[in-house]
RNA sequence: CGGGGCGUAGCGCAGCGGUUUAGCGCGCAUGGUUCGGGACCAUGAGGUCGUGGGUUCAAAUCCCACCGCCCCGACCA
């Protein structure tokens, strides 16, 4: 591939409006260009790379028998009314109608579309199990797009599904697949790890994430100073201090206009811990419900749309106004036991705090939960913080930015069920389908590999990966004497099977120079008339920053060793 | 949706207390000199100043509305 034919275009300062890392990587490098907010444009260099991965996926999953298939991106309605996520999606799903008035939608994702399938094709315990994939572009209408191609509207996703008739076997392809992720994100040349996840909008059983430490992540870890225990932020299980405050009589303080924590621990010189929080979620035809938290914490959201459900909003001031007889910052639970009470569990047994009066400008102390409150059930709906003791060894967890790279969900009955996806097993009885999903973000891994191993200087791509083997500077193309040294190296590259850029652009030295840093590529040979001269060539490892000379007749076998080298590199980790 | 910032040539930016040819650097085109780490000279092309409305003799510049993009937050398989 000749640069100077080719749509490659690097950029020579960074493009304003990329702050990450990678983002400013890919940008400058010219492998991606923006379109609109989160949705990409992938040009040849970065379509290349794309393609590279999803080679290894393929290779990977058509190893334990994963069969590719492609779904309509496209959907209608009818088929995501029967799970719920119609509406459990809500605004992140793109939704339209067609000519006829008839409501569509792009998909997110597509276990609703493969229980679909499986409704329709599996009869027998005989047919099963399966595995069935498919590398897709995904459409889902974030609130906030960042981080480039990281969180993206549009973004390609490999989503493999397995089907099962028990637990067991469910169990055995999650295992499966998490041996293939390792395998793919390994030959990706990334550093990742694996941790506990919660399921979401998927479901709730078992889930793993693959991520990788980067500043440039939109995901918390929480991992243990001291052993392996390892969660995202959602399903992180910290242990929090209880603090043991003297117990009191209730009495109301004046705490004119201080609503928030914050203001009224600074209002009475008492620390956030000595609060009671006061949650109130409503749902549309469910019970209103209020949460207790202690006041040192955030409530996790995800715990409450598990296990409340994904109607369960945070109710608005004129709900909250209407139920309690006071404005937000002021409601309390004393005496409101007709609204159902649930209470963190570090506030079990919890005396002497402080919370709202029910009364606008008034607080009260001396808060026995026990005694003044009709607390329905204890559990644990907080947010980790920094500091909290590890469920595990009871040391220290730590808190760090990731980015998630994959995610390993076990259905099990979710959608097989509600959707009658169901199988016949040797005694003639019908069975639900045990299912598993399985994701990986195509874009993340090339944005991650920016992330981790971009330099000052741009993109270092691993050999897998890499839009192109080696890169050829040849300076001085339009010199007689070097084209055709020139020539007749490439020729001997590409026909023993090495893909090559060819800088052949009639510029200085130091442009391509320059260029070959930015684009990443692993090996570079620079032919120019110096070389010639000497019979001494230069090829430089990108990663390593390493120049290795070599005389014309050894550049092939050189860089068909630096090339094993570099795959060795990548697989003996 | 809340807070902040930005929108002027392909890219990065200046001009913005009103004045008629809207600039600079890079890139691009042509010719020439160069040629192992972002060369030089000459000539040239390229702009609905985000959009709409208003104020004014006169608007990139002042006012209003809208749109788009980025960052922080909320949210996020």
């Amino acid at each position: 591939m000749k640069f100077s034919k080719s749509l490659i275009e690097t950029l020579r300062e960074d493009p304003k409006e990329a702050e990450s890392k990678s983002h400013r990587i890919l940008l400058r490098g010219g492998f991606v260009k923006q379109l609109a907010s989160g949705v990409h444009i992938y040009l040849p260099l970065g379509w290349r790379i794309l393609m590279r991965i999803e080679k290894i996926i393929r290779e990977e999953l058509n190893r334990i028998g994963a069969q590719e298939m492609l779904m309509p991106a496209m959907c209608p309605r009818e088929v995501w009314e029967k799970s719920g996520r119609w509406f459990e999606y809500g605004d992140d799903m793109f939704k339209f109608k067609d000519r006829k008035g008839r409501d569509y939608c792009l998909c997110p994702t597509h276990e609703e579309i493969i229980t679909g399938i499986a409704r329709k094709s599996i009869r027998s315990y005989r047919d099963l199990p399966q595995i069935w994939y498919q590398i897709q572009t995904k459409y889902r209408d974030e609130l906030r797009p960042r981080f480039g191609v990281i969180r993206s509207r549009q973004f390609i996703m490999k989503d493999s599904y397995s089907l099962d008739r028990d637990e067991d076997g469910l169990s055995e392809n999650f295992e499966l697949h998490k041996q293939v992720y390792i395998k793919i994100f390994r030959r990706c040349g990334l550093d990742f790890e694996i941790v506990d996840a919660a399921g979401g909008l998927m479901g709730t059983g078992q889930s793993n994430e693959f991520v990788a430490r980067v500043d440039g992540g939109e995901d918390t870890i929480v991992a243990c100073a001291d052993c392996d225990y390892r969660a995202n932020l959602e399903a992180a299980q910290g242990i929090g201090k209880t603090f043991d405050f003297e117990d009191c009589p209730i009495t109301e303080v004046h705490t004119p206009g201080k609503r928030s924590v914050d203001e009224v621990s600074d209002f009475l010189k008492v620390g956030p811990e000595n609060f009671v929080k006061n949650m109130f979620y409503t749902a549309p035809d469910k019970e209103p419900i209020l949460i207790l938290l202690r006041g040192d914490y955030d409530i996790n959201e995800g715990v409450i749309q598990s296990r409340f459900g994904f109607s369960y909003k945070p109710a608005d001031v004129e709900t909250i106004t209407e139920y309690f007889g006071a404005e937000p910052g002021f409601i309390g639970p004393v005496a409101k036991g007709d609204i159902a009470i649930y209470a963190d569990d570090l506030l079990e047994g919890a005396k002497g705090m402080i919370t709202g009066a029910n009364k606008n400008d008034y607080h009260i102390k001396g808060l026995n939960l026990e005694r003044d409150v009709k607390v329905r059930e204890y559990l644990n709906v907080r947010v980790v913080k920094q500091g909290d003791a590890c469920p595990k060894c009871r040391h220290e967890l730590e808190l760090h930015n990731a980015l998630e790279l994959g995610h390993i969900f076990k259905l099990g009955t979710r959608y097989s069920k509600p959707l009658g996806a169901t199988y016949l097993n040797e005694k003639g009885e019908e069975k639900p389908i045990i299912m598993g999903s399985y994701g990986i973000g195509l874009e993340r891994i090339m944005a991650c590999v920016c992330e981790q191993k971009g330099d000052e200087h741009g993109a270092v791509w691993p050999i897998s990966i890499a839009p192109s083997e080696v890169y050829i500077i040849v300076l001085n193309p339009l010199d007689k004497g070097v084209a055709g040294v020139a020539q007749e190296v490439i020729q001997v590259l590409t026909n023993n099977g090495f893909s090559v850029i060819i800088d052949d652009r009639d510029f200085s030295a130091g442009i391509k120079f320059n260029d070959s840093e930015l684009l990443g590529i692993p090996l570079r040979l620079t032919i120019g008339p110096k070389g010639i001269k000497n019979d001494s060539f230069d090829i430089y490892l990108r990663g390593t920053k390493e120049i290795v000379r070599v005389d014309k007749g050894s550049i092939l076998m050189k860089l068909q060793e630096l090339k094993d080298i570099l795959y060795r590199r990548l697989n003996g980790r």
